[in-house]
DNA sequence: AACCAGGACGTGA
DNA sequence: TCACGTCATGGT
Protein backbone atom coordinates (compact mmCIF):
# COMPACT_ATOMS: atom_id res chain seq x y z
CA UNK A 1 0.00 0.00 0.00
CA UNK A 2 2.48 2.63 -1.47
CA UNK A 3 0.44 4.67 -3.34
CA UNK A 4 -3.22 5.70 -2.69
CA UNK A 5 -5.10 4.54 -4.85
CA UNK A 6 -6.79 6.67 -7.89
CA UNK A 7 -10.06 8.08 -7.88
CA UNK A 8 -11.19 5.71 -10.73
CA UNK A 9 -9.75 2.73 -8.87
CA UNK A 10 -11.70 4.32 -6.08
CA UNK A 11 -14.65 4.30 -8.11
CA UNK A 12 -14.68 1.31 -9.39
CA UNK A 13 -13.56 -1.02 -6.37
CA UNK A 14 -16.85 1.14 -4.47
CA UNK A 15 -19.27 -0.43 -7.59
CA UNK A 16 -18.06 -3.78 -6.85
CA UNK A 17 -18.09 -3.63 -3.46
CA UNK A 18 -21.71 -2.05 -3.28
CA UNK A 19 -23.29 -2.11 -6.52
CA UNK A 20 -25.12 0.63 -8.37
CA UNK A 21 -26.72 2.81 -5.85
CA UNK A 22 -29.24 4.46 -8.14
CA UNK A 23 -29.80 7.80 -6.66
CA UNK A 24 -31.71 10.36 -6.28
CA UNK A 25 -33.90 8.36 -3.57
CA UNK A 26 -37.37 9.70 -4.68
CA UNK A 27 -41.23 8.58 -3.59
CA UNK A 28 -43.38 7.18 -5.53
CA UNK A 29 -46.57 9.03 -6.32
CA UNK A 30 -48.23 5.32 -8.53
CA UNK A 31 -48.86 1.84 -7.17
CA UNK A 32 -45.96 0.44 -9.70
CA UNK A 33 -44.77 -3.08 -8.75
CA UNK A 34 -41.05 -3.19 -7.11
CA UNK A 35 -42.19 -0.57 -4.56
CA UNK A 36 -42.17 -1.09 -1.27
CA UNK A 37 -45.64 -0.58 1.13
CA UNK A 38 -44.59 3.23 1.74
CA UNK A 39 -43.96 3.46 -2.11
CA UNK A 40 -40.22 4.28 -1.83
CA UNK A 41 -38.02 2.51 -4.42
CA UNK A 42 -34.11 2.82 -3.17
CA UNK A 43 -32.17 2.05 -5.86
CA UNK A 44 -34.15 2.26 -8.90
CA UNK A 45 -33.12 4.62 -11.92
CA UNK A 46 -35.37 6.96 -13.40
CA UNK A 47 -34.59 7.66 -16.60
CA UNK A 48 -36.43 10.38 -17.43
CA UNK A 49 -37.31 12.82 -14.32
CA UNK A 50 -40.75 14.32 -14.21
CA UNK A 51 -41.49 17.63 -12.78
CA UNK A 52 -42.61 16.66 -9.24
CA UNK A 53 -39.47 14.32 -8.53
CA UNK A 54 -37.37 17.26 -9.71
CA UNK A 55 -39.31 19.03 -7.07
CA UNK A 56 -38.88 16.34 -4.55
CA UNK A 57 -35.22 16.11 -5.22
CA UNK A 58 -34.72 19.51 -4.80
CA UNK A 59 -36.69 20.10 -1.20
CA UNK A 60 -35.08 16.39 -0.26
CA UNK A 61 -31.74 18.17 -0.84
CA UNK A 62 -32.84 21.47 1.69
CA UNK A 63 -33.95 18.71 4.01
CA UNK A 64 -31.05 16.84 4.08
CA UNK A 65 -28.60 19.53 5.61
CA UNK A 66 -27.15 18.21 8.31
CA UNK A 67 -29.69 15.52 8.76
CA UNK A 68 -30.04 11.74 8.38
CA UNK A 69 -31.83 10.87 5.52
CA UNK A 70 -34.10 8.89 7.51
CA UNK A 71 -35.14 12.25 9.13
CA UNK A 72 -35.90 13.67 5.61
CA UNK A 73 -38.00 10.45 5.08
CA UNK A 74 -40.06 11.20 7.26
CA UNK A 75 -40.45 14.92 6.77
CA UNK A 76 -41.22 13.99 2.69
CA UNK A 77 -44.28 11.64 4.24
CA UNK A 78 -45.26 14.59 6.59
CA UNK A 79 -45.60 16.59 3.52
CA UNK A 80 -47.39 14.33 1.69
CA UNK A 81 -49.58 13.41 4.64
CA UNK A 82 -50.18 17.33 5.15
CA UNK A 83 -51.07 17.90 0.84
CA UNK A 84 -47.77 19.72 0.76
CA UNK A 85 -46.13 17.79 -1.96
CA UNK A 86 -46.54 20.17 -4.70
CA UNK A 87 -44.51 24.08 -4.99
CA UNK A 88 -48.30 25.64 -5.29
CA UNK A 89 -49.34 24.06 -1.93
CA UNK A 90 -46.11 25.41 -0.31
CA UNK A 91 -46.55 28.47 -1.61
CA UNK A 92 -49.87 28.82 -0.26
CA UNK A 93 -49.39 27.20 3.09
CA UNK A 94 -48.26 29.63 5.91
CA UNK A 95 -44.42 28.84 7.08
CA UNK A 96 -45.73 27.29 10.23
CA UNK A 97 -47.33 24.58 8.51
CA UNK A 98 -44.77 23.80 6.26
CA UNK A 99 -42.41 23.20 9.92
CA UNK A 100 -44.96 21.32 11.18
CA UNK A 101 -45.00 18.96 8.41
CA UNK A 102 -41.58 18.56 8.08
CA UNK A 103 -40.36 18.48 12.41
CA UNK A 104 -39.04 15.20 11.77
CA UNK A 105 -36.28 16.98 9.53
CA UNK A 106 -34.97 19.18 12.42
CA UNK A 107 -34.05 22.57 11.87
CA UNK A 108 -37.59 23.06 10.97
CA UNK A 109 -38.10 26.46 11.59
CA UNK A 110 -35.03 27.48 9.65
CA UNK A 111 -36.04 24.95 6.83
CA UNK A 112 -39.11 25.87 6.44
CA UNK A 113 -38.65 29.47 5.59
CA UNK A 114 -35.93 28.05 2.90
CA UNK A 115 -38.63 26.15 1.17
CA UNK A 116 -40.78 28.85 0.94
CA UNK A 117 -37.80 31.10 -0.28
CA UNK A 118 -37.13 28.24 -2.15
CA UNK A 119 -40.27 27.86 -4.03
CA UNK A 120 -41.06 30.93 -5.32
CA UNK A 121 -37.44 30.53 -7.37
CA UNK A 122 -38.70 27.19 -8.68
CA UNK A 123 -41.79 28.72 -9.67
CA UNK A 124 -39.75 31.44 -11.70
CA UNK A 125 -38.16 28.90 -13.34
CA UNK A 126 -41.25 27.49 -15.36
CA UNK A 127 -39.02 24.62 -16.82
CA UNK A 128 -35.57 26.59 -17.29
CA UNK A 129 -32.32 24.95 -15.78
CA UNK A 130 -31.53 27.25 -12.86
CA UNK A 131 -27.55 28.15 -12.54
CA UNK A 132 -24.92 27.55 -9.82
CA UNK A 133 -24.87 31.23 -9.14
CA UNK A 134 -28.62 31.68 -9.12
CA UNK A 135 -28.99 28.99 -6.66
CA UNK A 136 -26.64 30.05 -4.29
CA UNK A 137 -27.76 33.76 -4.33
CA UNK A 138 -31.14 31.82 -2.49
CA UNK A 139 -30.85 31.60 1.70
CA UNK A 140 -30.33 28.80 3.07
CA UNK A 141 -28.86 27.36 -0.10
CA UNK A 142 -25.18 26.44 0.02
CA UNK A 143 -22.54 25.11 -2.89
CA UNK A 144 -23.49 21.14 -1.45
CA UNK A 145 -27.13 21.94 -1.79
CA UNK A 146 -26.88 23.45 -4.85
CA UNK A 147 -24.30 20.67 -6.62
CA UNK A 148 -27.12 18.42 -5.27
CA UNK A 149 -29.97 19.62 -6.85
CA UNK A 150 -27.70 20.83 -10.25
CA UNK A 151 -26.43 17.05 -10.17
CA UNK A 152 -29.63 15.00 -9.65
CA UNK A 153 -32.66 16.97 -9.67
CA UNK A 154 -31.30 18.50 -13.23
CA UNK A 155 -29.28 16.34 -14.49
CA UNK A 156 -26.20 18.60 -14.51
CA UNK A 157 -22.15 17.79 -14.02
CA UNK A 158 -21.70 19.20 -10.76
CA UNK A 159 -20.16 16.74 -8.68
CA UNK A 160 -21.10 17.00 -4.60
CA UNK A 161 -18.63 17.40 -1.83
CA UNK A 162 -19.95 16.45 1.44
CA UNK A 163 -18.30 15.46 4.69
CA UNK A 164 -18.55 12.08 3.72
CA UNK A 165 -16.11 12.68 0.62
CA UNK A 166 -13.74 14.70 2.83
CA UNK A 167 -13.68 12.12 5.77
CA UNK A 168 -13.36 9.38 3.00
CA UNK A 169 -10.49 10.76 0.85
CA UNK A 170 -8.76 12.06 4.17
CA UNK A 171 -8.59 8.62 5.65
CA UNK A 172 -7.30 6.59 2.21
CA UNK A 173 -4.58 9.03 2.79
CA UNK A 174 -4.93 12.38 0.17
CA UNK A 175 -4.25 14.33 3.25
CA UNK A 176 -0.93 15.26 1.29
CA UNK A 177 -2.93 16.61 -1.81
CA UNK A 178 -2.91 20.49 -2.23
CA UNK A 179 -6.91 20.90 -1.75
CA UNK A 180 -6.80 20.34 2.59
CA UNK A 181 -4.10 23.17 3.18
CA UNK A 182 -6.49 25.23 1.88
CA UNK A 183 -8.77 27.44 3.74
CA UNK A 184 -11.93 25.45 4.68
CA UNK A 185 -13.94 28.92 2.97
CA UNK A 186 -12.68 27.59 -0.25
CA UNK A 187 -11.97 24.12 0.15
CA UNK A 188 -15.43 23.07 -1.69
CA UNK A 189 -14.20 24.40 -4.80
CA UNK A 190 -10.63 22.85 -4.66
CA UNK A 191 -12.02 19.27 -3.58
CA UNK A 192 -14.91 19.80 -6.38
CA UNK A 193 -11.98 20.87 -9.03
CA UNK A 194 -9.96 18.30 -7.77
CA UNK A 195 -12.12 15.24 -7.99
CA UNK A 196 -13.69 16.34 -11.56
CA UNK A 197 -10.28 16.64 -13.06
CA UNK A 198 -9.64 13.29 -12.44
CA UNK A 199 -12.85 11.79 -13.82
CA UNK A 200 -13.41 11.04 -17.27
CA UNK A 201 -16.55 9.34 -18.44
CA UNK A 202 -18.06 10.31 -21.07
CA UNK A 203 -21.40 10.62 -19.40
CA UNK A 204 -20.11 13.25 -16.33
CA UNK A 205 -23.52 13.61 -14.31
CA UNK A 206 -24.22 9.77 -14.30
CA UNK A 207 -20.66 9.27 -13.14
CA UNK A 208 -21.15 11.90 -10.68
CA UNK A 209 -24.09 10.86 -9.80
CA UNK A 210 -23.23 7.03 -8.90
CA UNK A 211 -19.97 8.12 -7.67
CA UNK A 212 -20.93 10.42 -4.59
CA UNK A 213 -24.36 7.77 -3.98
CA UNK A 214 -21.46 5.26 -3.56
CA UNK A 215 -19.55 7.29 -1.21
CA UNK A 216 -22.71 7.87 1.28
CA UNK A 217 -23.15 4.24 1.48
CA UNK A 218 -19.94 4.05 1.79
CA UNK A 219 -19.49 6.34 4.89
CA UNK A 220 -22.42 5.11 6.29
CA UNK A 221 -21.66 1.05 6.37
CA UNK A 222 -17.93 1.50 6.91
CA UNK A 223 -16.08 4.93 7.32
CA UNK A 224 -18.77 6.73 10.08
CA UNK A 225 -17.13 8.97 12.45
CA UNK A 226 -16.37 5.81 14.24
CA UNK A 227 -14.68 4.11 11.37
CA UNK A 228 -15.73 0.12 11.06
CA UNK A 229 -12.37 -1.34 9.33
CA UNK A 230 -13.15 -4.64 9.75
CA UNK A 231 -15.25 -5.72 7.21
CA UNK A 232 -14.44 -2.58 4.96
CA UNK A 233 -13.68 -3.12 1.04
CA UNK A 234 -10.99 -0.49 0.81
CA UNK A 235 -9.02 -1.61 4.18
CA UNK A 236 -6.05 -3.06 2.27
CA UNK A 237 -6.05 0.29 0.34
CA UNK A 238 -6.45 2.59 3.10
CA UNK A 239 -3.93 4.48 5.33
CA UNK A 240 -6.42 5.42 7.75
CA UNK A 241 -5.23 9.05 8.51
CA UNK A 242 -6.69 10.57 11.51
C1' DA B 1 -26.27 9.33 27.60
C1' DA B 2 -23.34 11.38 24.51
C1' DC B 3 -22.65 11.38 19.75
C1' DC B 4 -23.78 11.62 15.00
C1' DA B 5 -26.35 12.73 10.74
C1' DG B 6 -25.73 13.72 2.74
C1' DG B 7 -25.01 22.33 5.94
C1' DA B 8 -25.62 27.15 5.98
C1' DC B 9 -25.30 31.45 8.06
C1' DG B 10 -24.52 35.14 11.54
C1' DT B 11 -21.35 37.01 14.69
C1' DG B 12 -17.15 38.96 16.81
C1' DA B 13 -12.27 39.19 16.81
C1' DT C 1 -10.60 35.53 6.81
C1' DC C 2 -11.36 32.49 10.74
C1' DA C 3 -13.36 30.24 14.68
C1' DC C 4 -17.31 29.42 16.81
C1' DG C 5 -22.26 29.38 18.06
C1' DT C 6 -26.96 28.40 16.40
C1' DC C 7 -30.46 25.73 14.46
C1' DA C 8 -33.26 20.42 16.33
C1' DT C 9 -34.93 15.74 15.48
C1' DG C 10 -34.27 10.74 15.91
C1' DG C 11 -31.28 6.57 15.90
C1' DT C 12 -27.29 4.03 18.11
Amino acid sequence: MDVPLSLTELYALLLESYGKQGWWPVLSRSNEPGFDSRGYHPGIIKVSLDDSDRWEIAVGAILTQNTAWTNVEKALYGLSEGSLETPRAVLAASAETVALAIRPSGYYNQKALRLKSFVQFYQSLKGRVPTRDELLSLSGIGPETADSMLLYAWQRPFFVIDTYTIRILKRLGYTNDCFFQKQPSKRYEDVQLYITSKLNSPQKHMQYQEFHALLVRHAKEHCGAKARCETCPLEARCRKML
